[in-house]
DNA sequence: TATTTCACTTAATGGTCGCTATACAAATAT
DNA sequence: ATATTTGTATAGCGACCATTAAGTGAAATA
């Protein structure tokens, strides 16, 4: 069941019939914010159908499940709201790259009172079910993106330095979850982001121990 | 609806009527470690009271709900499994009790190839439901005794690196939840640490920017 | 206008959930 | 012995879940 929505604006294809009553990629925005606010397990079929203004056989129509539904959700996050290609440019110096990324993501995983901390990582956890699994699936890109970034760059211990950002996105994004604001979240960024600096020093000369 | 589990084991008081079955402790770590691997959302009390070797009548007289029946399951957890007093003694640097309990916690949380994570921590995100709020709850307490510690100690910024560690130990338990092996996890926590012991130096000294 | 093609509406399906009313079993107290 | 107290077992409650079968409405094609 594949659907027309994100970055694939192929609609206003084959107009016979009923046209839609409803614009897909405002349903899939609805879905995304309610999906980021509540989580995955505690958004009903019947909560995003009322939000969109539909009903369920519509919504059935359109998107095939829910897990497809939430998949699109996760696509249109991806590419809107956590723009890694923003940062992870050939040319600037790594340490820099990473330290602004963790800045930008505690800004934004505490911008909105609601949808705290990162759909994807958030959703990432339920390795078993296969809404996690496509979450698990972002996630791991991402991560891969960061480490060839790094390995494009000189950086030493490309796969460390990744796993260190990663787990403290994690960290950020659950600590976001949890209600801290945007001034701690920036100041453990500033803290990770010392230590990356410190990571980049060390690996030129001797530790000074 | 009071229980005499964890801690409190006065059970022989007054042993009038049929006696119990079952041993409450017991049953309290079979839901600890089902809670551990599934999510609390994700166990259902057919399946608790299965592995228990009860029905659920049995089961709610012993523990009045689910719920309640969680917040032993935690207390038990972080009663024994997250021994937090031991890195935090008095005399000891810093730096370096705040890095063995980084070290410790990347171990804990890759111990047991299911249970992965921190019981409590991969709690604490539903914060609108009892459960979730009793979780958040003790990770608040245990993110405060840490700031205590520094406190006592000579450390600057204690806030700022209690919240550095505890998101770290967010991230931890995260990563560890996607299957991150424990030498990755501990490359993690040694990154961290050097970032605290970079953190100590630079409170003494100017940054050698 | 007649037909086709799709979206929409109504209403319900089977399943699982947390939880419990009722009845029975096993121990102590008298 | 009987009465009382307490745990266990059977069976089922109502609520909610994701999903859909069947029929109706609206637009484009012939």
């Amino acid at each position: 069941m594949q659907t027309d929505s994100v970055m694939n604006v192929n609609e206003n294809k084959r107009q016979r019939g009923r046209p839609r009553g409803f614009v897909l990629d405002a349903a899939v925005e609805v879905g995304q914010h309610l999906f980021h606010e509540h989580g995955y397990e505690n958004v009903s079929v019947a909560a995003l159908t009322e939000a969109i203004g539909i009903t369920p056989p519509s919504f059935y129509a359109a998107f095939g499940s829910k897990a497809a539904f939430f998949k699109d959700t996760l696509r249109l996050y991806s590419a809107t709201v956590v723009p890694l290609d923003r940062f992870l440019v050939q040319g600037i110096a790594p340490t820099t790259a990473l330290c602004d990324m963790l800045r930008a993501a505690a800004r934004a995983y505490a911008a909105h009172p609601q949808r705290r901390g990162c759909l994807i990582l958030e959703h990432a956890k339920a390795g078993t079910t296969d809404w996690g699994i496509a979450a698990a699936q972002i996630a791991r890109e991402n991560r891969e993106r960061v480490r060839v970034f790094l390995e494009g760059s000189d950086s030493d211990a490309p796969e460390r330095i990744a796993d260190y950002v990663s787990t403290t996105m994690l960290g950020l994004s659950a600590a976001a979850r949890e209600g801290w604001n945007e001034a701690r979240l920036l100041a453990v960024a500033e803290t990770a982001a010392e230590a990356l600096t410190y990571c980049e020093a060390h690996a030129r000369g001797p530790v000074p121990s």
